[in-house]
DNA sequence: GAGGTTTTTAACCGGTCGGTATATAATCAG
DNA sequence: CTGATTATATACCGACCGGTTAAAAACCTC
């Protein structure tokens, strides 16, 4: 579903072989966006971090704005992967603290930069990027919708006060989230930010 | 003493006027970088906003990386100014909640961009921009010792449980203020923030 | 007015940006 | 081995970057 764009088992028909894959590049790709940000980010940054040429980029990839989407994809795809996941735990509380955890560990994870590519990537920026930092508002804004309308259903079903707010504490929730990414970005240490999840649960209504 | 460069009573010995104001010139330039980061901020965007050409931005300010600096500094003196007299606010709770709310008021006035400029200015960045992001990340840790000293106070003073941690408690709110900078930069209005505000202090300890 | 001083204007500097054209190298089918 | 195909490497493109130079314009003193 991911994979099919190019079966392996089909092979090109012909040419010079690729040195390099599409998907270990992207991953680099990611990388580079995800620590430097959408502008921050250089072309011969990048192709020296995928280990390709320029040209061959262009090929498979488009251009720089589109190898952002598909790396900003690859991204969700992978290191958020937990999110629709946390999100099935059967009460609020197990939800929330489900969500924040691994999202603490997805940002604080030896194997990539600090912090969120979501919040890294486009905050504050020139007006060329400005259609990228707008997607990764509505993307978030996506993400806080979902656990508004799960904390909704928790509230149906008992797993929440019937007088709670589902819209305050999901943007309540986010809100802490997205500043947790900024403290990692920062170098503040997994240890550190988990406590603040614990301090949250502590105070959490049921 | 933040007006002393130049008393308007000794005007130039001589020579053609100015036809800029230079600290106005300097609250616009702070309006830039602060909605496109320093990056993201050119110098034709700057000087058009200042209202003076380029030479003689560099004669008055320096080069940009001074600008900038300058243009934190302003932002500190002004929009940041309530941050010193609300650590002095009697209790924690009055403390955290003026900080809370100043600091949402601040990041939502119609007068400047949404957000905080602290936060926007360089979160990811290019190589070149490593030392402003450091300095940021400085300045931000700086206000959190700021807070976390005066919840040690409150707690020596019996304003706080004598096992809360005011560690913990000062980076649960610096995080989530920085969090709600994000939100406002995202255009998320005053009274979702205000009410964020509330619901932190509805589960304050004391 | 003339001379000195400061700011304006406008053009220019080398360097880098994202993106592309061209030619060469490496593979497979026949 | 030949021809077709695909990926490589290299050089190049116009545009913009931050920063500077040089000359014209506007003021003051005398």
């Amino acid at each position: 579903m991911k994979q099919d764009k190019k079966e392996p088992a089909v092979k090109a028909k012909t040419g010079r072989p690729r040195t390099f894959d599409a998907d270990e590049a992207l991953d680099c790709a990611m990388k580079v966006f995800w620590e430097k940000g959408y502008e921050g980010s250089s072309l011969p940054e990048l192709t020296k971090a995928m280990g390709m040429n320029r040209p061959s980029l262009y090929a498979v990839f488009g251009n720089k704005e589109q190898l952002f989407h598909k790396a900003l994809e690859r991204y969700s795809d992978t290191r958020m992967r937990f999110f629709d996941a946390a999100l099935e735990q059967p009460t609020a509380r197990q939800v929330v603290e489900a969500l924040l955890t691994q999202y603490v560990d997805a940002q604080t994870m030896p194997d990539g930069p600090h912090g969120c590519m979501g919040v890294n990537a486009a905050l504050a920026c020139s007006d060329d990027a400005l259609p990228i930092r707008d997607e990764l508002f509505a993307r978030r804004l996506r993400g806080e919708i979902k656990l508004r309308d799960r904390l909704r259903r928790a509230r149906e079903e008992g797993d929440l006060p019937p007088d709670s707010c589902p819209e305050q504490q999901a943007r309540f929730v986010v809100t802490l989230s997205q500043g947790m990414a900024i403290q990692a970005a920062a170098g503040v240490s997994r240890e550190q930010l988990q406590q603040m999840v614990g301090l949250l649960l502590r105070n959490w209504p049921m």
